[in-house]
DNA sequence: CTACCTGCAAAGGGTTTGCAGGGCA
DNA sequence: TGCCCTGCAAACCCTTTGCAGGTAG
């Protein structure tokens, strides 16, 4: 599931090969982002930077992760309760997310049903597909209401 | 596919019925509402009761937006090339949006296309959906490079 | 050394809210 | 008449931008 994690010298060598500086305010958005668990807001990496003892300003915060995801590093996403872009490290794959509405978890879900539905459009309907967004929001197996089997949190 | 038009009367059943009153600003909204022929916002809502004569605040545009959406006659949605919501007419039929970048067009899509990713996810994932929303950008039939036919636009 | 980057503060877009007066029932 | 609804203005949240000083290369 969690493939190796992003390392410290992917940005170092995306922003060497374009020209762009290496510094610690990137470095320090870089390291919250590789090491979250989950996705993140602007804001809450601010939270994290200052918790790791390196403030940075919020401006720069959205500055950098424009630049992450122009080096093909970082990923945003809107969920669908959130009123913010979340961001997360850039997998290769395409994938889209299933929220669960009550444990606040997201699941990543790799699957061609993107793929199925660029297809099926293109076909049926002449549309050439851009871009698509697919956002799910429900309960995940873990919290739905135990019924069959037993335990309960 | 344009199916007979909302009625005004539609709007005085729904309010009566829930104890809310008839009022010439909720009249104002849901007659530009149910005229358009395209995904309005708040603010072109507010542009066309202008050049109709009945101006309305915005801030009372969106409480109306709000609470037709509760009495079941107007749908929210985001598109993907636009900060705001926008708003139509409630179909029915479940539904997505295919946007065209070059014309601008909004085509409803209806299909059972959302119902089908409902069932894989319940299926495979144990995942219960609560929502979905799947939104769609490229280029329409229509505008799409002329290679075979003949006519330019 | 110098162009790029950063923090700070202010502005910007979309939306919500508090309030006092106005109009539906 | 009484309470709901409205317009107005201000506040809100997230994000972007202008600017002057700081720093990587």
């Amino acid at each position: 599931m969690s493939m190796e994690p992003a390392r410290r010298a992917d940005l170092e060598h995306e922003l060497r090969a374009r020209g762009y500086r290496v510094t610690s305010t990137r470095r320090a958005v870089w390291d919250v982002l590789r090491f979250a668990h989950r996705h993140l807001t602007a804001y809450e990496i601010v939270a994290r930077t200052d918790a790791a003892g390196r403030r940075v300003d919020l401006a720069s915060v959205y500055r950098t992760l424009d630049l992450l995801e122009d080096l093909g590093l970082a990923r945003r996403s809107r969920l669908l309760r959130s009123e913010a872009d979340s961001w997360e490290v850039a997998h290769a794959d395409e994938h889209f997310h299933m929220e669960c509405i009550h444990c606040g978890d997201v699941d990543h879900h790799v699957g061609a049903l993107v793929a199925v539905i660029e297809d099926h459009l293109g076909k049926d309907h002449g549309f050439d597909v851009y871009e698509v967004e697919l956002r799910v929001a429900g309960r995940c197996a873990t919290c739905r209401e135990p019924r069959a089997s037993g335990r309960r949190a």
